[in-house]
DNA sequence: TTAACATTGCAACCAGGTTGCACAGATTAA
DNA sequence: TTAATCTGTGCAACCTGGTTGCAATGTTAA
């Protein structure tokens, strides 16, 4: 199967029948680490997951945006937007951002 | 007791030793469908809640910005930031942001 | 006083995430 | 080849945060 979205662990544990959950949270963890795919807190109740692409950068400051869809429950990484400059408090630095924009997305709003 | 910062339902439970965990769940429930609170999802596990303040507009889109020290583990709210114009996708349409901003705050980063 | 309603605590439950442990297969060293 | 070791996996159990049903208690109004 394919995901053109984020993936949850437990949308992988229903399309991977066979593979106890277990290891697909090893495994998750593990790409996690290597930096193949990266973390997403949509707000949806469970974490999810979304295939780095090239010079996805996700540690750093410049991460994109995700947009969670509240009709479909999809998490579209928006790739091609990076969070502006922002001006922080003082001493306040930032080292990281997780932007989930909730709405509606192109399929469901018709 | 009172919070400077963000606070989980934990931390009422922590505080508030005499009062069940149901209890206070129901009320914060209320108080957020009453618009006295709105919730963050601030990625550390558990939800938290902050104070709406006067023109917080939580639920509209000029939504505020979070920011959650991963050092101290509180998370603050900076009513002054309001989320910048975002040119979505086609057909995209926002309704709600969280944006939660990572790093060391103030307090931490002497 | 009584009936109706609201609030609370307790216990139980659920889901997502996480870990310990044992087993099986692959790999390596003697 | 054999024995020792490492790695990946499944199973079961556990933890935590969140949530609900239910019964008991408190409050309000007629």
């Amino acid at each position: 199967m394919e995901y053109n979205t984020a993936f949850s662990l437990n949308m992988l544990e229903y399309d991977l029948v066979t593979v106890d959950k277990s290891t697909i949270f090893r495994t998750l963890t593990l790409f996690e680490q290597q930096k193949l795919i990266h973390k997403i807190e949509d707000g949806s109740g469970s974490t999810k997951y979304a295939l780095c692409v090239e010079g996805c950068n996700c540690e750093a400051i410049d991460q994109h945006f995700h947009f969670h869809c509240t009709n479909c429950k999809e998490t579209f990484c928006l790739t091609e937007l990076n969070i502006p400059n922002i001006q922080l408090p003082s001493k306040f630095e930032m080292k990281q951002a997780n932007v989930v924009l909730k709405g509606v997305c192109a399929n469901c709003n018709l």
